[in-house]
DNA sequence: TCTTCATATGTAAATATTAACATATGAACA
DNA sequence: TGTTCATATGTTAATATTTACATATGAAGA
């Protein structure tokens, strides 16, 4: 396991609007005007999210005409996310009391918490 | 999906040192002590990382007379890390130029990106 | 019950990331 | 070739995370 690239891959996707912006990429390919509207952001930080992505690797921009159709790498994508979704039902039901990562602080209480 | 717990998944491997302890405790289980001499990290830097990957499920405490044994919970782990293995073989040979997370501006190119 | 050992928690400065706003770029088409 | 539309880039304040150091806790054995 080389740990130091999985940690690169971990930050890119632990981002609630870049998960947003795979999320709306997983219905299919969509140019960045369409997935400003879908996530509900700026098209600069749309923009700049699908830099980050792009530099990862998750997804890859087509030009079409005027517009950058941005096509999601769902071979890679999906299984992170299946793997992060099954953990998540199970062990993220009432999660609190971390005073590492604020987001979890508010959250989480891990079933081996006790 | 459920996004918003996948950021807190993400985010709790999205750390070096957290990721350290984990490759360690792929091996077997093992007191704090040992987690600090395999990681080369202070046993306070040790302790509130392990604090974090608890509350998510991660890591799973049982004491041992005076020791703790922090046990992985594998069977979550493996298939996250594996997925981002098969991910960044693949994508981050050559990564830079990123400017939204530092350490893959420094270190990541995309074959996406040319 | 006192002491010690192993681990956990508190705190704040240093550092990194996010988020918001301004501006630049550049391909396409008139 | 000039204009416009779609997207990208620059910048910085606000916010979150990391890191390092100090201290507390609490179970176990004397």
């Amino acid at each position: 396991m080389n740990s130091s690239d999985n940690v690169l891959v971990f930050k890119a996707l632990a981002n609630s609007v870049r998960l947003k912006i795979i999320d709306t990429l997983l219905d299919g390919p969509k140019n960045v005007e369409s997935i400003c509207i879908k996530v509900g952001e700026t098209q600069s930080r749309v923009s700049h999210e699908l830099f980050c992505l792009r530099n990862c690797g998750f997804v890859k921009p087509n030009r079409n005409g005027k517009m950058i159709i941005y096509e999601l790498n769902k071979a890679s994508v999906i299984p992170l996310l299946d793997a992060a979704e099954k953990h998540s039902l199970i062990f993220c039901k009432e999660l609190k009391n971390c005073n590492i990562l604020s987001e979890i602080k508010e959250n989480v209480q891990s079933i081996y918490n006790k």
